[in-house]
DNA sequence: TTTTGAGTTGTTCGA
DNA sequence: GTCGAACAACTCAAA
């Protein structure tokens, strides 16, 4: 029995800066590199449409990468638990490594075979591949959970030094008997869409993998970073990182996206500010309250934080959400963001915001179900983000929004999207419309709608509901709600 | 223990 | 057109 050593990849898709991956190859032994889809529906939520796309492209990805150092990716389908076992009885390593995970179910799951794997005298070595400050390692000086992100935030920083991305290993040992009866083709997992192939638009919009996210990286400090405190709120910009959905599978270290953003400001390659790269921080702080709120409330994405929130009369109506999902509400800023998503499986951060608040608000449909459609169609669809911004635009979050924030989508398309580009490119049947009309078209007179080409009500709807009308009867419905509570 | 200040992202109304 | 206040209280975090 040759000494080897088994590296199980989960949400950390890369080989730069990849904690296991490294410990693995600097032991010098022979490294088995495994992937798990688990589809057992034992643990974590069932991936989406959307991600289970860029899954199969990062796969691809890496597994090239590995073989290119001369190692291999094999891949398995099912229930971890039971997977990992069989793989250590059949390969015999001396150690197993992985980079932990902050889901109850997968905290669960992790510890299971590691007690399993150390009974029968296996070393188990895991490690922090993911977050800034893990979740157990926050607590306020009351003793409680962090309840409010700047606290939270500024606890995650004090005394704690981010630390240097590692490189990646340029050669990998392999076992000389890498094959197990278990293991499945990329093709076998079935994570690419077949009817309907509704990737292709996605596919020309991302380049998913580790060379993808330090690609986007690059873009994004050379020609997004400069005035991201302001500009991050437009999406007639490019001035957003689009670093989430690499994040979301580990495919780019937080410590490099840290690192990195910091040096460009130190170092003058950016005329990015101390207050931009502060704004961009405090975004990946958001990512890391995310994952300590998840790690607190594993139920996150069905349970109201607030419980008051529980009788809360949401209107149970398949139409309006179905206007909604498909961008037919007849708000252009709402129906923008509604198309881009459907289209490249991403959707500007503050349009989320005025879709979400559209939903949740203007159509009182229970956040859940916009969470769910998110769930399936965002590449970035994170376990933790995911549920909790949709609890934070619904006022039942921890350190939410107040209820009576509820956006005005023609106010906020022409704050943010003063030319009415965003609109344009994403509801073309509006394009012609002049500036003036393109964020409320249903204000135009019969002339210019005429001349712009729309027939209201046919090429474009009109507002399936009273902006006021709808304002009122959201602010009459949370009022009941604090009263009974 | 009690107190105090603070808390991502907005809108509307009336002066 | 601009500006400040109201919108609701409440809970958290730390002194």
């Amino acid at each position: 029995m040759s000494d080897s050593i088994l590296v199980w990849f989960r949400n950390d898709l890369r080989l730069l800066d990849n904690p296991a991956v490294l410990d693995a190859h600097r032991s010098g032994q022979p490294i088995h590199f495994v992937y798990i889809f688990d589809d057992s529906g034992k643990h974590a939520r069932p991936l989406g449409g959307a991600q289970k796309w860029w899954l199969h492209q990062s796969l691809t990805r890496l597994s090239e990468d590995i073989s290119k150092r001369g190692g291999r990716l094999v891949l398995f389908r099912g229930d971890p638990e039971k997977i990992v076992p069989h793989l250590v009885s059949e390969w015999r390593p001396s150690k197993v490594v992985w980079n932990r995970r902050y889901h109850a179910a997968d905290i669960a799951c992790d510890t299971a075979i590691k007690a399993q794997l150390e009974a029968q005298g296996i070393a188990v070595k895991t490690f922090n591949g993911t977050l800034i400050r893990e979740p157990w390692t926050l607590v306020s000086k009351s003793g409680g959970a962090f309840k409010v992100f700047t606290p939270f935030w500024r606890a995650a920083r004090e005394n704690h030094d981010v630390p240097s991305p590692q490189a990646a290993p340029d050669a990998f040992a392999s076992p000389p008997n890498s094959s197990s009866n278990l293991s499945v083709s990329l093709a076998d997992l079935a994570l690419e869409p077949k009817k309907p192939n509704w990737a292709e638009s996605i596919a020309e919009a991302w380049v998913p993998g580790e060379a993808g996210a330090l690609a986007a990286l690059e873009t994004f400090i050379d020609h997004g970073f400069a005035g991201y405190a302001e500009n991050r709120n437009r999406p007639d910009m490019p001035s957003t990182s689009r670093l989430s959905p690499y994040l979301r599978f580990g495919e780019i270290s937080i410590n490099r996206v840290w690192h990195t953003s910091e040096m460009a400001v130190q170092s003058g390659r950016t005329k990015a500010s101390s207050e931009d790269l502060r704004v961009f921080q405090s975004e990946l702080g958001w990512r890391e309250f995310s994952y300590y709120l998840l790690y607190h409330q594993p139920d996150i994405s069905k349970i109201n934080v607030q419980r008051r929130f529980d009788e809360f009369p949401w209107q149970n109506d398949p139409a309006m959400y179905k206007a909604w999902c498909r961008g037919q509400t007849g708000y252009p800023i709402v129906d923008a963001g509604m198309r881009e998503l459907w289209q490249t499986g991403f959707m500007h951060n503050r349009v989320r915001m005025i879709v979400a608040s559209f939903l949740i608000k203007h159509l009182r449909i229970d956040w859940r179900q916009g969470e769910n459609w998110f769930w399936d169609t965002l590449l970035d669809a994170d376990p933790a983000s995911n549920p909790a911004s949709w609890q934070w635009v619904a006022g039942s979050g921890a350190d939410a929004a107040p209820f009576f924030r509820i956006f005005n989508p023609m106010l906020q398309g022409e704050k943010f999207d003063p030319k009415g580009d965003y609109v344009r490119h994403y509801v073309p049947e509006l394009a012609r419309l002049s500036n003036k009309y393109i964020q409320a078209p249903w204000t135009a007179g019969p002339l210019e709608l005429t001349a712009a080409g729309i027939k209201l009500g046919t090429t474009y709807p009109r507002p399936i509901v009273d902006h006021d009308a709808a304002r009122n009867s959201a602010l009459a419905a949370f009022k009941a709600l604090t009263v009974y509570t």
